[in-house]
DNA sequence: TTATCTGCAAAGGCTTTGCTACATT
DNA sequence: AATGTAGCAAAGCCTTTGCAGATAA
């Protein structure tokens, strides 16, 4: 089973050494949006002699190649990863109680997005949407 | 002339030393969101006395105290910081071209974000919300 | 006086990079 | 053989912090 990060590095001609393929695995295999740390955690399991210089310079390539997508959560200072899965993009809301990140894609904020860049004479090249949110308190 | 910054800080029972004075002017007059070595160069050229390692402290203070903002655009690992004058919320379109920040507002996203939050089962208590843009280019 | 603030330099956290050995073509 | 890759440790960048002197209440 080939995974999407591998799939793009095949389309862009990126060498995937034995290393590398590691980190795409963990990172596709991942949904929780992990950190360089943890990414390196996660790749020692598989092999132990990887060094986090690596890790390091395999996101950055990936993330400079558009294969895989940067993310600092609340302006922490630290990356944060995740594989684009095929051309779904989506935005996310940060739950700060639980500190876990959900996934969602809403059309019409595409839409204005496009729209408010337009009216200010731009072409929308990326962007970067972050609900800072707090589950609501159930009620008994 | 007394600042939005100074106002707040007041109501908050933050104490305004001169220097810290200086920094909330230097950032009520700005409006490009300079980083804090830039606060640092604005500042000094009124007292040049003061410290880099009082601007740090003096904007970590301020954010935390919610009379200033802090932005990472870009994710570029350098925090930048704008005085939030009344209560009017704003987003912003990075002219990634130019590395010009231009502020907007829209109803329609500010009833998204807020619809989006509650139909996931939280209440929104912040966001970010970055366009990254370049300028269309004019045909002659 | 007592608590707070400030400047300096040192330390911290995350990330990048020089270097040498190693792998792959 | 030649080019690119990897691990380690050192360096870099932005930010925070310990400390001692200065300032303010």
């Amino acid at each position: 089973m080939i995974s999407q990060i591998e799939k793009l590095c095949l389309e862009k001609n990126i060498k995937l050494t034995e290393n590398r393929k590691i980190i795409a695995k963990v990172i596709s295999k991942s949904t929780d949006h992990p950190d360089v740390e943890e990414v390196y955690r996660r790749a020692q399991k598989i092999n132990n002699n990887i060094g986090i210089a690596t890790v390091y310079r395999t996101v950055k390539m990936f993330e400079e190649a558009g294969v895989i997508t940067k993310h600092d959560f609340l302006n922490k200072g630290r990356a944060r990863y995740e594989a684009l899965e095929n051309e779904d993009h989506h935005d996310h809301i940060v739950d700060i109680t639980n500190d876990v990140v959900i996934e969602f894609f809403n059309e019409e904020i595409e839409k204005l997005k496009e729209k408010i860049a337009k009216q200010h004479g731009f072409e929308l090249v990326g962007h970067k949407l972050e609900l800072y949110c707090r589950p609501i308190a159930k009620l008994k």
